[in-house]
DNA sequence: AATTTATGTCAGCCATGTTGACATATTTTG
DNA sequence: CAAAATATGTCAACATGGCTGACATAAATT
């Protein structure tokens, strides 16, 4: 396409576009009936999800990985704490903080909702080839922000680290 | 795992869970700040994506496709409407239905979204060898509900056919 | 003629995002 | 040490986009 035209269609991915959102709509819709017996959101699913995958990170990382304001955060925060799914201690080396850790319920609610998504996600590998793991992990790779790649890369394997080592 | 056991941790695919969060969440965002411009959201996004794609369609089909009620579709529909980014025509066999179309400056609209999603799409590909689009296609579709698949895919056609036709 | 269907609309509620202002405790810095 | 910066929390108000329930209209179907 030349510099400055209008984008034709054939020019667009609307294959992938459009299944991506229908892929990602059934994907977090697996744990929507879950966590409705809780009465609890998407949003608490997200705050359990990264912090059992996390413990003991900051606040202030959490705001990070999802990207929205403390004052939403701390409407559902507040009620995972009140509800004994997550606790909040004091940083060790810098008091001001309020370390996050999920309880027993709250990993064993977390592995729950995930257990869910991995089961989708372990039929869709069974249906591919050997291999579709990697090209997924791959594809979703480069779909992220290049600034960000690395970031998140390192997060996810510091996370493993992490709960293997527990 | 033995039936009837708690999942482990490692039985989770937690990198695949986190990579299709990020990857979502950065796909999605790209649309966001044009969208900003127009005082319109992701909502008014989806309803112009699929009307574009999908000329004449019914209000219902939109409503099945979007999986939201009459009254929240209603809503951002209103707007594109008294916006001039989509019209509505009455039915030729069927006099009730009002078929959805997007109007030139709608479909500007969604060809410039469409194409800022489709440039990081490409990006990836790019990055990727040969086959990552087939690849990603294949894991995408999979991951769709089985008994859902087969609608998405007879949609993402029939759509192909209509907007090349046109 | 009666019923069903496709669509629209009013009213109100809820979840979750936002901004702005301000408070408190603690650490860091000049 | 005093001052400034940082980590976190909180109050208040507001916007978006879901939801339910009730009801209205026109057109098609039975």
């Amino acid at each position: 396409m030349a510099a400055g035209a209008q984008p034709r269609e054939a020019d667009a991915a609307w294959d992938i576009i459009e299944l991506l959102f229908f892929a990602y709509r059934d994907f977090v819709g697996d744990p929507d009936a879950v966590l409705l017996k809780y009465a609890f959101g998407r949003a608490h699913h997200r705050v359990l999800h990264f912090v059992n995958r996390n413990p003991g990170m900051k606040v202030a990382d959490l705001l990070d990985i999802l990207n929205i304001t403390k004052q939403s955060l701390g409407r559902v925060l507040k009620q995972l704490v009140d509800q004994g799914f997550i606790v909040q201690k004091e940083g060790a080396q810098d008091r001001r903080q309020r370390l996050l850790y999920a309880t027993a319920k709250g990993e064993a609610l977390s592995l729950k909702l995930a257990h869910l998504q991995t089961e989708r996600i372990n039929r869709a590998f069974g249906e591919l080839g050997p291999g579709a793991h990697e090209a997924a992990r791959r594809f979703l790779t480069a779909m992220i922000d290049s600034d960000n790649r690395e970031g998140v890369l390192r997060q996810i394997a510091r996370a493993d680290r992490a709960k293997t080592r527990g």
